[in-house]
RNA sequence: GCGGGUGUAGUUCAAUGGUAGAACUCCAGCCUUCCAAGCUGAUAACGUGGGUCCGAUUCCCAUCACCCGCUCCA
């Protein structure tokens, strides 16, 4: 099947209230995008499903909420402050942009251009005479430090010593508190924390639609285990992960592994799950086996031991941590793509559907009143009473068929029609979103029917 | 940040150096007893800022945003 074009899931998504574009009134900011009404929903069901996953039916899982505000000294710690900041200069002959170390370790074959400072990288570049990779010449600039934290400032005081960052990654909040959630749950290794919430990256890219933004929400799972069982975590994880999307409702098809072929300092192993995006393979998760590395650094910077006293064998260790990272924005449009259908019917017409797991549908189900003037009063009441249990819509405008495919393309898995039979029966059509067949149910049994389909 | 492209109602398009027309959507009403029917009516746009010109949505410049390709990417 075709798939939908990046430009048209732009313009779904603002039309029906999924994302639009951020602070658009002022012609937008750059890389920022607002979830509406359904977005949200739909962003916090795929949350509620993670959680569901990750921490409520697992034993020795918990969930963290941390602050995005964090002791300076933990970026420096986790080597944030100093790999975050790339040395970029331009090429002023063909005016492309490099990376300084990147071009003398390239050059070199080497890493030497890590352990210069960026003048010495200047220097380094001229006297070799390392040529621009694209045009060849040798005529750069000077390095610039491009910054991917974004700094701000506490307190009233706007100086050096007041800067914080906003944290680039999550993962640093389940490190400082691994020790805390340990004793306080009373947990024993391996156990595992999960965390959801927002990171901010300054990064120069374009972002196609929501793929790559500058403020984005991760669902991270960090397991905290004996070295030696780091393995075995981490194989089980990316399984584990790619069951998780297939289990929203991903075509497996569209999912695969991509192994690192070069690791970040800190990792033993890295390795993606990827989705087909329209603008090709594109990583919404990531499993690192980070190793001790982390927790020992912390132990080194803040001087509080990180160790955990095995019970059983008395022994004291910082464990080795695996690390499973989900994109949430980006599982987002996952979801979003990957449920999107435009079917032609026997009768030529055509829908648009939005065929998405029903637990991750925005709405659960639609309360339609077959004809306004005599059914609407019967809905409400309908409604009234669906809406404890679900997220329901309510729609009496246009005629039934109209009603049914605006339900579709929003991806509402039921939509219930009251009719005459509603008011003297008691009883109401439920029409499937995806069969399009419907069943004939009892009012007081409306919540059971729907609460089965809807489960995850 | 570089190169290319695009900016006109919510969406998709049109026309024009003398300030814009439609379709769909949406809303209201009529009609309608199960899959985008029909009728009537209403709301709604030249991304922003300069410049040229008597006059700019139209030409020029800048800027902002989006798209494609680089680049970048824990």
């Amino acid at each position: 099947m075709e798939q939908i074009t990046l430009e048209k899931m732009v313009n779904l998504c603002k039309q029906y209230g999924f994302i639009y574009q951020g602070s658009e009134i002022y012609d937008g900011l750059a890389n920022t995008w607002d979830y509406g009404p359904l977005g949200a929903r739909l962003k916090n069901n795929i949350k509620d499903a993670w959680r569901k996953r990750f921490i409520q039916e697992r034993l020795n899982a918990y969930e963290l909420d941390a602050d995005i505000l964090m002791h300076p000294k933990v970026w420096e710690a986790s080597g944030h402050i100093q790999s975050f900041s790339d040395p970029l200069i331009d090429c002023r002959e063909c005016k492309t942009r490099h990376r300084a170390d990147n071009l003398i370790n390239d050059f070199t074959n080497s890493s030497i251009g890590d352990t210069l400072s960026f003048s010495e990288m200047v220097d380094y570049i001229n006297t070799n005479k390392i040529p621009c990779p694209k045009c060849g010449k040798c005529n750069f600039t000077d390095v610039r430090e491009f910054k991917l934290m974004f700094e701000t400032y506490r307190g009233t005081l706007k100086d050096n010593k007041s800067i914080v960052y906003l944290r680039p990654e999550n993962a640093q909040g389940e490190y400082v508190n691994f020790l805390n959630v340990q004793r306080s749950m009373r947990a024993k290794i391996p156990f595992s924390i999960g965390q959801i919430g927002k990171a901010f990256r300054n990064e120069i890219t374009p972002g196609n639609f929501t793929f790559r933004t500058i403020e984005f929400e991760q669902m991270e799972y960090q397991t905290f285990c004996k070295e030696g069982t780091d393995a075995e975590f981490y194989e089980y994880f990316k399984e584990f992960g790619k069951k998780f999307f297939v289990d929203l409702g991903i075509s497996e098809e569209k999912l695969r592994f991509k192994d690192h072929e070069k690791l970040a300092f800190y990792a033993k192993a890295a390795c993606d799950i990827e989705y087909l995006f329209p603008f090709g393979w594109g990583e919404i998760n990531g499993t690192h086996n980070r190793t001790n590395y982390d927790l020992t650094r912390h132990q080194e910077y803040s001087g509080k031991s990180q160790e955990y006293l095995d019970p059983e064998t008395n022994e004291k260790y910082i464990p080795y941590v695996v690390e499973s990272t989900y994109g949430l924005d980006r599982t987002v449009l996952a979801v979003l793509f990957d449920s999107y259908k435009e079917e032609t019917l026997e009768d030529n017409s055509t829908r648009e559907v939005l065929a998405i797991n029903p637990y991750l549908a925005p709405y659960k189900v639609a309360v339609l009143p077959l004809v306004k003037k005599f059914h609407s009063e019967k809905a409400l009441e309908i409604y009234n009473k669906l809406s404890k249990s679900f997220m329901t819509s309510y729609d009496e405008s246009g005629n039934i068929g109209k009603r049914y495919r605006r339900q579709d393309i929003i991806g509402t898995p039921f939509s219930i029609t009251v009719d005459d039979n509603t008011i003297n029966n008691n009883t109401v059509t439920i029409r499937n979103r995806d069969t399009m067949l419907q069943d004939v149910v009892e009012i007081n049994d409306i919540e059971n029917y729907i609460s089965e389909k809807i489960k995850f």
